[in-house]
DNA sequence: CAATCCATGTAATCGGTTACATGATTCC
DNA sequence: GGAATCATGTAACCGATTACATGGATTG
C-alpha cells in the first residue's frame, strides 16, 4: 500500500525520498505515515520495477539530491489501484479505546481523569487541524470547474476534523456517563 | 500492547486462547484484533514470565484446553498500566482516504462511484453496530450503582457507532462536493 | 563554529499475518 | 460419514520501526 501512497504523491510532482517522508510527517499524515528507512528501500524497489526513475539534483555543489517521477508504467499502474473498489480493513487498533474498556479496574474518578486528559489532547489536535483548514480553504473552499489536486486536500482535511470531532464528542460522552456514578 | 488486551480480558474471566481469539473477532473487535498465530505464543510468553497462569480442562474425552488466568503479579501489572496517560497514537492508514487523496488522477464520476461504494460498506458497517447497540443496552443503558464490565462495554461500544456516523457522515459531504462538479 | 536541518542509505529487530500442521467435537 | 467448528501450536514471511552510519548545507 505504501506503493502507492508513494506512486500517487510523486503522480503530483517530481520528489526525493526526504521530500517523501517530510510529506508523511505533515499533509498526508492524516491518513497515512511512513519513514525514512521504509520509503529509501520502497523507492529503490519501485525504481528497479520500472514503476519510477529518477534523475539526480544538487544541492549547494557537492550535495546529491534523487528527483523521483513517474513511468509511464508507474502512472498506468496507479490508475488501475486508485479506481479499484477496496474492502474495509479491520477497525484500527485504538490503545485508549483499550484502557477504557477495561474501566471497570480502576475507580470513577480515575477513568474520568483519564478521559479529560484524553480530551485535552484530541481537543488541541482538533484545533490544530481546524487551523490547517481555515488557512489552506478558508469558509468556502473554491475549486476551478475542473476538478484538480486541492479538491483532494480539502475532502481528506475535512475528514481528519470530522473525525477528531467525533472523537471529542465520543469523549464528552463518556465524561457525562461517568459523572452520573459520581452524584 | 496486545500483553494488556490480553490481560484485560482475562481479567474479567479465565478463558483459553481460542476464546480469545473468538472476541478478538467479536466484542473487542471495534478497538483491537489479532489472531490465534500471535495470541497462543503471547500466552506462553506471559506464562512464562508469571504474569498469567493455566488450569487444564478438557471438552469431551480427549480435547485439551487451557484456561488461562491473571496472577496477582498480572493483575498489579495490568492496573498499572490501565491508569497510564498515553501519547496520541499517530493517526490510523486509511487505503480509502489514501485513494481520495489522489481523486484527481480519476474522473468526478469514477470518485462519485467509489464514494458510493463506500458509503454502503460504512452503512451496513453501522447499522450492525446499531443492531449490536439495541440488542445490548436498548435504548437506555441501566448499569448498577457501581461501575462493572458493561460499562466498558458501553462506551466503546458508543464509541464505535459514534465513529461510523462520523466516517458516513463525511463520506456525505465528500458526495455533495462531488456532485457540485457535475452541474 | 556549533546546532539544526537537509539528504541518503543499511541493519537489527519487532509486531503481525499467513500458511503449515494436527487432531477432537459437534451437528446435519 | 462429511463438514463446520473447536482447539493448539509452529514456521516462514512481511511490513514497519529504531538504531546505526555518514556527510553536506544553512543559520545564528
Amino acid at each position: 500500500m505504501l506503493k502507492y501512497a508513494i506512486l500517487g504523491l510523486l503522480n503530483r510532482e517530481p520528489l526525493t525520498g526526504y521530500d517523501i517522508s517530510q510529506k508523511f510527517n505533515n499533509t498526508v499524515c492524516n491518513f497515512w505515515y511512513s519513514t525514512h528507512g521504509q520509503i529509501y528501500p520502497a523507492l529503490k524497489k519501485l525504481n528497479s520495477e520500472g514503476l519510477i526513475s529518477f534523475e539526480t539534483g544538487t544541492k549547494g555543489t557537492l550535495l546529491k539530491k534523487k528527483f523521483y517521477q513517474l513511468t509511464d508504467e508507474g502512472r498506468e499502474e496507479l490508475s488501475q489501484w486508485i479506481s479499484t473498489p477496496l474492502d474495509l480493513e479491520p477497525t484500527a487498533k485504538d490503545s485508549f479505546r483499550l484502557q477504557l474498556f477495561f474501566t471497570e479496574i480502576m475507580g470513577i474518578e480515575e477513568s474520568l481523569r483519564l478521559v479529560k486528559e484524553q480530551k485535552i489532547k484530541r481537543t488541541a489536535k482538533l484545533s490544530r487541524l481546524q487551523s490547517k483548514m481555515d488557512e489552506k480553504f478558508q469558509e468556502n473552499p473554491k475549486f476551478g470547474s475542473q476538478p484538480n489536486e486541492s479538491l483532494g486536500d480539502y475532502l481528506v482535511l475535512k475528514g481528519a476534523v470530522m473525525r477528531e470531532e467525533s472523537y471529542v464528542n465520543w469523549l464528552d460522552e463518556c465524561e457525562t456517563v461517568l459523572e452520573r456514578f459520581l452524584h
